[in-house]
RNA sequence: GCCCAGGUGGUGUAGCGGCCUAUCAUGUCGGCCUGUCACGCCGACGACUCGGAUUCAAAUUCCGACCUGGGCGCCA
C-alpha cells in the first residue's frame, strides 16, 4: 500500500493537505489512455473474472471503467491477496502500470503494483450494479444509492446537471435575473391542486405549490425579467409514471411581453437544452443508446385549443366537447398526430387560471398556452392579467374570494406592469429528451403517493 | 379517489389444490481453469408478505390487512 494510501485510510486522521488534493486528483479512469504509463485510480469493483492463472477486475469509477489484470505468477503475493479476498463494489486504490493492449476494454489495462482496499461491501448487494438481473423499480429506488451507480443511471443525472447549467447560461446571457422565493407560504397561490400542509410554530403552512405569485410580485418590484427553478409540491393522490409529488419547476417571468413572446423564448430554451446535451453529453447519450437524439425545429406547431379537441375527437373516435379539459387519452391522441413539440393556444377563460389574460376581442379565449411533447404536457403560461380590476373579476368569476388574495392583489394597486411567464416541468423535461418510461427515473429521490424513503 | 394486475431465495422469475423436502437464471461460498469481457465447468447455500377461513391436503381457493406496479380521474 502506498503512503499516500494508508494516510487516508487512517480514519481518525485528515490526510495532509498534499494528499488530499492528490486524492481530488487521481486519474479519472475515462482519462487513461494506452500510453498513459502509470496510474493510481479510485474506484469500485464493478466485477470480477478469475481464470486461475489470470485475475481479472473490472474497476469503475463515474467516468468509466478499466480492466485491472493480475496474472497469478507474477504479480506480488501481498496484491494477489487483497485481490482475492475483494468482494463486487468494494472501493479499492490501484496503482499500477498501464499497458496498451488490444483485448482489453478502451485498448489498456492496468498491472497493479498496489491495490488497497478502501472499504469493503457487504454482500449480497440489495441490487445487481451490473444488471445481470434486472431489478423492478421499486427496488432500485430502496437501494438508489446502488442503482445511481449503474453508468446508464448515472448517465441521467449527469445530463440533468448539464441542463441545469444551460438554463442558467441561457437566461443570464439574456439579462435574466436568477430568484429564489419562499417555499413555505402561508396560503394557496390559485385554489385547486391539493397543498401540503405543514405546522409552522403555532400556525399551519402549506409547501408552496408554485412561485408564480411570487414571480408576479418581482414584476411588481421593476426586476422585469426573472427565472428560478425551484422544488413545487403537490398533495394530489395520483399514481401514474408522469407525476411527482415533489418536482422541480423552472420558472419564468417577463414584464412588458405577451404569451408570444415568452413561448418564443420557452422553444428556444428547448432547443438550447436539446443542441447543449446533443453537443456536450454525446457520452452519456451513448451510454443511453440514444443514437438518434434529434434537437427539436422551430418554431414549434401553435394549434388552437379549438383544433386541438377537433384532432382529438378525430382520432379517438369519442365527441369532446368544447371547454372540457384535454384528458390523458386526448393528450395522447393530438401528439400522435403532431409528432413533435407543439403549443395549445388560445385556450377557453373558463377552464384556466384567473390570472390568464383574456383576449379583448374574445374574452371567452384567453393568451394561455401549453407547451406540449408527442408524450406529454411540459409546461404552461400565459400573458398574465396585470390589471386590478380585472383580476379581481376573474377571481370571482372562478368562484373564489378575493379578500382572501389580499396579499397578492396588493401589488397590483401600485405599478404593476403588463407582464407573461410560464412554468417548465423539469423532469418531464428530461424525462421526454431522455426517452425515459417512468418520472422517478428522472429524479434522484423522488417523492410519489407512497415513498418518502429514501 | 376509482379500476385492473400483482406480492415466491439478495435480485429477476416458473409453478396456480396432492406430482413442491418449489423451476430456471443471476448471486454468494468452495473446487478446477493464463486473455476473460453476460468467461466456462463441477458442487453447495438460499424463498412461498402477514392474519384468518375452506379442505384429508393450500405457494396455489376464499376473506381481511399491509405492500407494489399500471391505467384513469384529479392536477399552472
Amino acid at each position: 500500500m502506498s503512503p499516500e494510501c494508508a494516510g487516508w485510510l487512517r480514519k481518525t486522521q485528515y490526510p495532509p493537505l498534499t494528499n488530499y488534493i492528490r486524492f481530488y486528483m487521481r486519474t479519472s479512469i475515462a482519462s487513461i489512455h494506452p500510453d498513459t504509463g502509470y496510474a493510481e485510480i479510485m474506484g469500485w469493483v464493478h466485477e470480477i473474472r478469475d481464470l486461475g492463472g489470470l485475475l481479472f477486475l473490472l474497476i469503475r469509477d463515474r467516468s468509466g471503467f478499466i480492466q485491472v489484470t493480475l496474472p497469478r505468477k507474477k504479480v506480488p503475493p501481498a496484491v494477489l491477496v487483497t485481490a482475492e479476498g475483494l468482494s463486487r463494489e468494494s472501493v479499492v486504490c490501484v496503482k499500477g502500470r498501464v499497458v496498451a493492449i488490444e483485448k482489453a476494454p478502451g485498448g489498456r489495462e492496468m498491472i497493479p503494483d498496489e491495490i488497497a482496499l478502501l472499504n469493503r461491501a457487504e454482500s449480497p448487494l440489495p441490487l445487481d450494479v451490473v444488471e445481470k438481473v434486472p431489478a423492478e423499480l421499486d427496488t432500485r429506488l430502496d437501494a438508489r444509492f446502488l442503482d445511481i451507480r449503474k453508468p446508464r443511471v448515472t448517465a441521467i443525472f449527469l445530463i440533468r446537471s448539464r441542463v441545469m447549467q444551460i438554463i442558467g447560461d441561457f437566461f443570464h446571457s439574456r439579462g435574466f435575473a436568477y430568484v429564489t422565493t419562499p417555499k413555505v407560504v402561508a396560503a394557496a397561490t390559485e385554489g385547486g391542486t391539493e397543498l401540503f400542509p405543514i405546522a409552522y410554530f403555532e400556525r399551519e403552512a402549506f409547501l408552496s405549490q408554485s412561485p408564480q405569485l411570487y414571480k408576479q410580485m418581482m414584476m411588481a418590484a421593476g426586476f422585469e425579467k426573472v427565472f428560478e427553478v425551484g422544488p413545487i409540491f403537490r398533495a394530489e393522490e395520483h399514481n401514474t409514471t408522469k407525476h411527482l409529488n415533489e418536482a422541480t419547476s423552472i420558472d419564468v417571468e417577463v414584464s412588458f411581453a405577451d404569451e408570444r413572446h415568452v413561448m418564443a423564448l420557452l422553444e428556444e430554451l428547448i432547443v438550447e437544452i436539446y443542441s447543449g446535451v446533443a453537443e456536450e453529453c454525446a457520452e452519456q447519450l451513448d451510454t443511453l443508446k440514444l443514437h438518434n437524439f434529434e434537437v427539436p425545429e422551430t418554431p414549434f406547431p401553435r394549434i388552437p385549443y379549438a383544433d386541438a379537441i377537433e384532432i382529438a375527437s378525430r382520432r379517438t373516435e369519442s365527441e369532446i366537447a368544447y371547454g372540457e379539459d384535454i384528458g390523458t387519452l386526448a393528450e395522447k391522441a393530438i401528439g400522435e398526430e403532431m409528432g413533435v413539440h407543439y403549443f395549445i393556444i388560445e385556450w377557453p377563460t373558463a377552464i384556466k387560471p384567473y390570472y390568464a389574460m383574456p383576449f379583448e376581442q374574445r374574452p371567452e379565449i384567453c393568451r394561455a398556452f401549453d407547451l406540449m411533447h408527442p408524450r406529454m404536457e411540459l409546461a404552461s403560461g400565459a400573458q398574465r392579467v396585470h390589471l386590478h380590476d380585472t383580476l379581481v373579476r376573474q377571481i370571482r368569476a372562478k368562484g373564489l374570494n378575493p379578500e382572501s388574495f389580499e396579499f397578492y392583489l396588493k401589488p397590483f394597486r401600485y405599478g404593476m406592469p403588463p407582464h407573461a411567464g410560464w412554468g417548465l416541468g423539469m423532469e418531464r423535461l428530461i424525462m421526454t429528451m431522455l426517452d425515459l418510461g417512468n418520472i422517478r427515473e428522472a429524479v434522484l429521490f423522488p417523492r410519489d403517493r407512497h415513498r418518502l424513503v429514501p
